[in-house]
DNA sequence: TCGCCCCCTGCAAACGATTGTCATTCCGTT
DNA sequence: AACGGAATGACAATCGTTTGCAGGGGGCGA
């Protein structure tokens, strides 16, 4: 077409069509809407001026009117406490995977990160209304915040913890399962004296914790707090962790890690302290992120598979959209063996 | 504030408050807006009651009187021909700076995915008007729909290779050079015959494939086209690219991988065949993803600082904003040697 | 030729904010 | 006491769509 010159960005709204059709704007709208109102004939001869023009509905004011927008928040709560950055590979595979399902079915995303979060947070955000329905990645420590939104606001689904109060939809792993598997697999290939690496201040980590106490009480091994030790997600803090583990439990013979990124932390450290991996110290991750695979040697996890996580989340949402209720799922972890954990 | 209750997600717009302070809209539009026009003690009254009510401003409604959404678009095209995912770790990681640079300005992020693009899609995307400014990153095979929205869309930066008639704001690495350097390391540690893995249609890979050439050619090895294999960015497409690769000329003594994960690919098919990397065949990647560091062997690679890439990117954007052209940035690739190369 | 129905189409009122223009009030001054 | 002027707040138009309602015109039967 001709009219693909440089200088159509030009504004031009439905009424320019309609006038170019000699017809009236609510005609246009309703032939672009495929109204079963509009004869055939003159659809299509709107439809062809108005992309002979490019025009393109404003969806500001189609959302105005209509108080739907297309698009969904996917929101990252990085609470007070915890530094988690989005740059954490954990969050950046979630987002990756949120926008390709959500972009699937033709929806729009608004990305927010909130930090640190304010009171109202996220009924602000609910009330702006710029979205039909909120994926919120990580409870963080926001959980009253989410229980007191989640009562009233349908169109919400969490990733995260299944906590006992909860007034919300959560999609998320069993991390208490997760936490003895891993555990329990350490203790299987012989290990005494098992340390905890994480900063156990969101859920998630906090029911790792628990299940890797879980398993060690019931196979009998004593846990001193020293062999707990709280651990950010970046690997600068992940190191320092690592550090003090060793100058406080130096015997110490594996290591449970949190999540990837503090494992590969864990690695390195223990490398530099002459540890050997696995013979003398095993260790093992949480996450099964892409780094994990390649590592040297290998690691252990527990992998989340976050491909299938989005899409439950997304469908729940989705349902929740049209208005019905969904319960959640919990996912199952499952454990990869790799090389970082041998028997002893 | 008693006012906290279940029930308070209805409705509320900017009239109710007018009602509830017994003043009219436009003296609350202007309190909130901090308009000098209003007196000090009824702005606070003002603001008090509207949040005492939890009211949020509708942006939509805003955004439409206004023309202007506080919002930023980051938009990823992928081409026909490519069947580069959102989920190679490059564009998650470019995705996660973009969200941290675009929120430290109190933007929003609005994440379009464009796939396979239809001939008017950045015009359509710019005309909806959802945007102050729009971000592309990767130019794939676009060049075209991005040199005709850029002529007359200022508003506008894209992360890509910088192509001689470009009419468009580009950041990006100089890819001649950063695959001239990969290519010349590995001459320079002894190998003859130097395998380039990369599919050539996105221009940034064209532009390594280039620096290659040059590098080859300068030190007089001859480049046959055995030794050049496209390679998807999955890894199951640079898997059966590498098998290719190896089928054909069993003799080769270096890989130069046009992304880490390609690399890394190579690496797993290397050793599957019986090739000891480095000793064997010497593999280069390009990236410095977080998958490099931790490999094995650790990956010798070009990295390319995403980080600051986003910063300058979101930099010369918000400039534009403000309706000063720039010019655009060129960034000096970073050869990173680690154990995946070594002196033959 | 008239009248009746049915398709179509147009009018106008929302959706929820912002802002130029203008009326009112209140003060001080002459 | 009357007037000028600053300060304050209300009115109404506007941003660009959608949609309930009503009206116009054409076809068909009588």
């Amino acid at each position: 077409m001709a009219s693909e010159t440089v200088s159509e960005l030009k504004r031009l709204k439905m009424s320019d069509i309609a006038r170019l059709c000699g017809v009236s704007t609510s005609t246009v709208s309703r032939a672009l809407a495929g109204s079963p109102l509009i004869q055939e004939a003159t659809r299509e001869m709107i439809i062809q001026i108005a992309d002979a023009n490019g025009y393109v509905i404003n969806p500001l004011a189609r959302g105005l009117r209509l108080q739907r927008t297309n698009t969904i928040g996917v929101v990252f709560p990085l609470g007070a406490i915890t530094a988690q950055l989005i740059s954490d590979p954990f969050f950046q595979q979630m987002l990756g995977h949120m926008v390709d399902e959500i972009s699937l079915r033709g929806y729009q995303i608004l990305v927010s990160k909130v930090t640190p979060p304010k009171p109202g947070w996220l009924r602000e955000l609910i009330k702006a209304h710029r979205t039909d329905g909120m994926v919120v990645i990580g409870q963080s420590d926001q959980h009253a915040a989410l229980n007191d939104a989640g009562q009233v606001y349908l169109p919400l689904v969490v990733w995260g913890a299944h906590l006992p109060d909860q007034q919300y939809c959560v999609v998320g792993l069993d991390n208490v399962a997760g936490g003895r598997m891993a555990t329990e697999h350490l203790i299987a290939i012989g290990r005494r004296r098992i340390a905890f690496l994480g900063d156990p201040s969101p859920p998630e980590i906090e029911q790792r914790r628990r299940g890797y106490l879980a398993a060690c009480k019931a196979a009998g091994l004593d846990v001193t707090d020293r062999l707990i030790v709280p651990a950010g997600f970046s690997p600068q803090q992940a190191e320092a962790a690592a550090e003090r583990l060793l100058a406080e439990s130096p015997d110490v013979d594996a290591v449970f890690a949190a999540s990837d990124v503090i494992a590969l932390s864990a690695l390195h450290v223990l490398r530099r302290a002459g540890k050997r991996v696995p013979e003398d110290v095993a260790v093992i991750g949480f996450d099964d992120s892409a780094v994990a695979a390649h590592s040297n040697p290998p690691l252990t996890t527990v992998r989340q598979d976050l491909a299938q996580a989005a899409r439950l989340m997304v469908d729940q949402l989705f349902q929740r959209l049209d208005g019905q209720p969904t319960d959640g799922v919990t996912l199952a972890p499952e454990l990869v063996i790799r090389q970082s954990t041998v028997r002893s």
